[in-house]
DNA sequence: TATGACCGGGG
DNA sequence: GTGTACGGTCATA
């Protein structure tokens, strides 16, 4: 019978030595039902040598097949490409999924064999490429409704086995079901233990609002139980996490195994989370999404900021409890409810930063073709480049082996150094916009390059970089559709009412991403489709676009800060409009000045910046990076110098903080906790050869007591004493009194140089905050 | 100067 | 699961 199918996810199975696929789907009445495919088979590609006699190969591949999971064809393949080159290929199949690894290993020592291509392409992955199947479109096909059989086993009503795929296409979505999650632990020796400290709160939000399930004091096993059946009569098609990949989920799996339980959520019936590839957890059946990997993927956000920063729920309107309050405000009977206005506040900011994106998601999903778990965990080179790999199917591209590549250091990018300093009313310039164009015009591609002599090519001013004219490139190609689907979407969003534009523009957030981090794809030297050559043409030719558009901004008037190959800062009172249209006329560019700074303080770095928004919200890039290994007051103090830099302008408020918070050590008014540096214990403890500071006071903890495993997360801080630093680490809840905190360690090592790192910008010394110094205001008279 | 070990955020 | 992130900084040789 025929029926439409809405696709969800990919997994597969080996069922008496057949892999067998399944598609997570939804029909047409918008019940979960499952596909079946039972008939494709993994393969790989062998490349052979031209002057090899290719029937010998075939003979010595055919050796190699074993019971188990025979070879079980071998066809020769002479119209496949390799960066634009045809090239002669041996396409072999076999039937269990896990011996593709094994016999590449194997063929690739065969003599003659150049090349093994392919053979990293997961199983399910291969299936959806091949098919031309992506997530989130419809597929109409010929099935037949199949009885579970004990191994297909599903929590779906229904499962169809696949006859044929008849038509794969768009239209919209059903509704999906969406629920967020967030878990509070015990925490009482510093970062939870999965074998001692227990659950203490599951927080659930869907549609219907939320529920929480508590633990009767310090037994979880009922809170995991009840968190199971939610999830199983609930039925969500995606669950949305923060840091649950690193954390939720890892910790409600091991706390329930050591119960003797199963986490039994996915459609699979006994399917447990676990772990895939980038670091995420797959939950057959359904897609769990850690917002933490869509949104920070490169930098680290906390949740608070990130839903402050997409206005999902202010600071100032949510229960904050640090991390050290929670076992007090758990052993405190009558303070249990902020610890679950807390857990609230964080599954209901998590909910809504799910629910006001789900189509940013839908849309990355549909252009990339990953599916919605592992592309939330993506960077956005792997989206670019599984966009390519299905891509380049369209074209008998082969897909090139993953290589590590060392980055080569270089002095590529800066144009105009940065002018250290705080600046008034700054415009910025994002150049991601530009290289698009770039690779458009040139036809930058891997397969259009030419390394030898060419007649018809695009040829960059020093001669050292050609692309083909006469063939249109796979990076056109994507491009060209990308954009496409752009200049759709913004006809017709011009003739909706602003309330039905919301999903249009989410998903030209999403198109526009992709398009304009297309540049960083082909400087990505561990990409698939690196080349060198691609990525030096486009930042020569970008370098150059780049001075023409400098050039124009300095006739207009303007003072550039701070140039590179992404971004550009200027400044001046001109009208900024005039200078778009001169740009637009001159160098037929369409560039729109992304922000308007109020004060920016500009660092020596590349790409640190701290910068005040119209609506007043500051921006911090690059400089955040620091906080590694440093406390929680250092992170504070930088804040706050940043702050009030921004916002009072003056540098001697900002000094004056930094020694009140100096002098407020000294007065002993802190908390220990704010001290805590923190390290992870990667290693059994005595494989450590050198006293590092969080070993010793692992050791310390040990000592006493208490529980540290690999894995485990040390706090410590510094006492007073003399020796080596390490010695003096001791675990911070072992330090009863505050008089042995080395504050001295403190205000030299973490407080100072964490201020200096903006205040140095000002002519502020280590000597200010040390003896009280006036060098600050010999600064200022000048 | 190169190499390897470690970090984030979650509590 | 045809697997094990990323991009950066710091310590040590």
């Amino acid at each position: 019978m025929l029926e439409d199918f809405f696709v969800l996810d990919f997994s597969y199975d080996v069922v008496d030595n057949i892999p067998v696929i399944f598609i997570w789907s939804i029909d047409r009445r918008g019940n979960r039902v499952t596909l079946v495919e039972k008939n494709f088979r993994p393969y790989f590609y062998a490349v052979v040598d031209d002057r090899e006699d290719v029937s010998r190969v075939i003979s010595e591949i055919k050796k190699l097949s074993k019971p188990s999971s025979p070879i079980t064809n071998i066809e020769i393949e002479t119209d496949r490409r390799y960066f634009g080159n045809p090239l002669k290929s041996l396409k072999i199949e076999t039937v269990v999924p896990a011996y593709v690894r094994i016999y590449r290993d194997e063929v690739s020592k065969i003599k003659g064999v150049k090349n093994v291509l392919e053979a990293d392409i997961r199983f399910y992955m291969r299936y959806s490429i091949d098919k031309g199947i992506k997530p989130f479109y419809w597929i109409k096909a010929d099935v037949e409704e199949i009885q579970p059989k004990e191994i297909f086993k599903v929590k779906s009503e229904k499962l169809y086995l696949i006859k044929d795929i008849l038509e794969i296409y768009e239209a919209e979505e059903p509704r999906l079901k969406t629920m967020a999650f967030s878990i509070e632990v015990y925490n009482k020796y510093g970062f939870p233990n999965t074998r001692r400290d227990p659950i203490i709160v599951i927080g659930v939000y869907t549609e219907n609002g939320y529920k929480q399930f508590i633990s009767s004091d310090y037994d979880d096993i009922n809170v995991i139980r009840e968190f199971i059946k939610f999830v199983n009569d609930f039925e969500p098609d995606i669950i949305f996490g923060y840091n649950s990949n690193s954390f939720d989920w890892r910790y409600l799996v091991e706390r329930a195994e050591l119960r003797g339980i199963k986490v039994a959520i996915g459609r699979k019936v006994n399917s447990e989370p676990s772990q895939g590839v980038y670091g995420h957890y797959s939950v057959t059946g359904r897609l769990n999404v850690d917002l933490a990997g869509v949104f920070c993927s490169s930098r680290s956000k906390s949740l608070i900021d990130l839903a402050d920063n997409l206005g999902v729920m202010p600071k100032n309107k949510r229960e904050i409890l640090e991390w050290y309050e929670v076992p007090r405000y758990w052993d405190d009977k009558s303070k249990r409810e902020i610890l679950l206005k807390h857990n609230l506040s964080n599954i209901k900011s998590i909910y809504d930063i799910g629910q006001s994106n789900l189509h940013y998601l839908i849309q990355l999903v549909k252009v990339t073709g990953l599916p919605l778990d592992q592309l939330s965990m993506a960077s956005s080179g792997h989206r670019i480049e599984w966009l390519l790999v299905r891509e380049s199917k369209k074209y008998n591209e082969f897909i090139p082996n993953r290589e590590e590549r060392r980055t080569e250091a270089s002095d590529e990018g800066i144009i105009v150094p940065p002018v250290s300093g705080l600046h008034n009313n700054v415009y910025m310039l994002d150049f991601s916009t530009i290289y698009p164009s770039i690779i458009l015009k040139y036809n930058i591609s891997p397969d259009t390059l030419v390394r030898g002599d060419c007649s018809d090519c695009w040829t960059s001013l020093n001669g050292n970089y050609k692309f083909r004219k006469d063939i249109k490139g796979l990076y056109q190609n994507v491009l060209l559709n990308l954009s496409a689907e752009i200049e759709r979407r913004e006809e017709i969003i011009k003739t909706l009412d602003p309330e039905k534009r919301r999903r249009l523009e989410e998903e030209l957030r999403a198109l526009r991403s992709i398009l304009n981090s297309f540049y960083d794809y082909i400087r990505w030297t561990n990409a698939r489709w690196y080349v060198k050559e691609c990525a030096e043409g486009l930042f020569e030719w970008g370098r150059e676009l780049i001075l023409q558009i400098l050039k124009i901004v300095k006739e207009s008037g303007f003072q550039v800060i701070y140039a590179d190959t992404d971004l550009m800062f200027f400044k001046g009172e001109n009208d900024p409009k005039k200078l778009e249209e001169d740009i637009a006329n001159r160098l037929s560019l369409n560039l729109k000045f992304n922000k308007f700074y109020t004060k920016l303080i500009l660092l020596e770095g590349k790409k640190q910046y701290a910068a005040l928004t119209k609506d007043n919200k500051v921006d911090m890039v690059g400089i955040e990076d620091y906080r590694n290994n440093w406390c929680d007051l250092a992170k504070e103090v930088l804040q706050n110098v940043v702050d009030q830099v921004l916002r009072s302008d003056k540098i001697n408020e900002a000094v004056r903080y930094v020694k009140s918070v100096i002098y407020s050590l000294r007065r002993g008014e802190f908390k220990i906790e704010d001290l805590v540096t923190w390290n992870i214990i990667d290693k059994d403890i005595e494989e450590y050869k050198f006293d590092l500071p969080h070993i010793v006071a692992a050791r310390k903890a040990m000592k006493s007591g208490h529980l540290v495993t690999r894995g485990s997360k040390i706090g410590y801080v510094i006492v007073k004493g003399s020796g080596k630093l390490s010695n003096r680490a001791e675990p911070y809840f072992m330090v009863k009194e505050k008089s042995k905190v080395d504050i001295e360690y403190y205000i030299d090592k973490q407080i100072i140089p964490s201020a200096l790192k903006v205040l140095g910008l000002f002519g502020v010394k280590e000597n200010t905050f040390k003896f009280g110094g006036t060098d600050v205001l010999n600064f200022f008279k000048k």
